[in-house]
DNA sequence: CGTACTTTTGAATCGCATCAAATCTGGTGG
DNA sequence: CCACCAGATTTGATGCGATTCAAAAGTACG
């Protein structure tokens, strides 16, 4: 994990934050199997995932390892704002881009900045929306279902873009790539869906 | 849908809630196919479910029925607070005991006591958590380690009291009530689980 | 004591995961 | 430019686990 030169904060850091903590915002480029914290410390940095992906985990009752969040994009673990320590640890699966945010400046400015307040509930209230999408779609029963439900709320008037392939579609959904791929060539043949330019239709 | 007179408010709400904006609120019981509000209508109330339940939904692109969110406990599309107009449909699936609190002074007093702010992005920080782990959770194949995911993250200790039956535990995991009796009974003869007045407890 | 709901067990079916393998793709280095 | 490799895509075959349909037994409640 190395801090770099600044670049430009992501578009959505950018307007969601107020000016006077965007500077105090540090870069970080992480590799696979790095540790943004553990167990039982205390919060310092509230980490944003730009690019790659991080894992919050713990050891379950039985001594299993237990997922608790997978983020590919977003903040880590925003309850840190208010806990005294971590209840996890957070370990990057796939190497990331990351902006860390100081945590202590971050709970003030909250305090202090009642605009930036209400932006940071809108910014949870769009995360609730998005989780509770992706609650009911797991839910489905079928692998068509799921997708269709995909592309009807995360789509464009019926039309999702494929940014990195039907394969990591798949992950999202909860099914195998194998059927998901098959899926969509039924759907295709059933004239529902159409797959082209890099996106999904739906007819 | 018809307004009580004002018994006292549920004690989440009751903590959370500043208490110039506690008298405001009102009292709502409900019965299976009322609509606490619809399409396009601008949000007047922030609703609260305190039993029962209330089912966000509306039509996919194919004239489909969409269900967006199912709450039995906690608040309905929070996002209203931020919204010009309502993106879907709040019906009522199941007698509900509810909370309305007028959106205006909500949003008020958010901006004006910095301490209900931080309150309420706690109570947000704590949905999303559980939300997240509800997605994990879903995107589990098998019906045992949804459950022993459930009792891991939901319960205390490896124990997770059972407040109305396992059928709407079934529910909540996304598996028929019968697979969920089954390997109860299953993990019950591998000495794995023990189920016991009114609670699942892992061994 | 009857009605509604939960709990429980059984049997048949089906969809998806899994394992395997072939093809295609973009990107790298010789 | 081509050989080569890693990863994505695609198709096939098999088996398991969960759904579904059915039905019986238990339980709460008016």
């Amino acid at each position: 994990m190395t801090a770099t030169d600044t670049p430009p904060l992501p578009p959505a850091l950018q307007d969601l934050l107020p000016a006077d903590l965007r500077p105090a915002c540090t870069y970080l480029k992480s590799k696979r199997g790095d540790r943004l914290f553990t167990l039982r410390k205390k919060p310092q940095r509230m980490f944003y995932v730009a690019s790659g992906e991080v894992v919050l985990q713990r050891v379950g009752v039985q001594g299993d390892s237990l997922v608790l969040q997978r983020v590919r994009q977003g903040f880590v673990a925003e309850a840190s704002l208010q806990s005294a320590h971590y209840h996890c640890d957070a370990v990057v699966t796939s190497p990331a881009d990351l902006i860390a945010i100081p945590i202590e400046p971050l709970r003030q400015a909250l305090v202090t900045d009642p605009a930036f307040a209400m932006r940071w509930i809108a910014m949870l209230n769009q995360e609730l929306k998005r989780l509770r999408l992706q609650c009911e779609r797991l839910s489905l029963r079928g692998v068509a279902d799921r997708l269709l439900h995909l592309i009807e709320t995360e789509g464009e008037r019926g039309r999702l873009p494929l940014r990195a392939g039907l394969k990591s579609v798949a992950a999202e959904l909860g099914v195998s790539h194998e059927a998901l791929y098959r899926t969509v060539a039924e759907l295709e043949k059933q004239q529902v869906l159409q797959r082209a330019e890099g996106e999904l239709r739906i007819l």
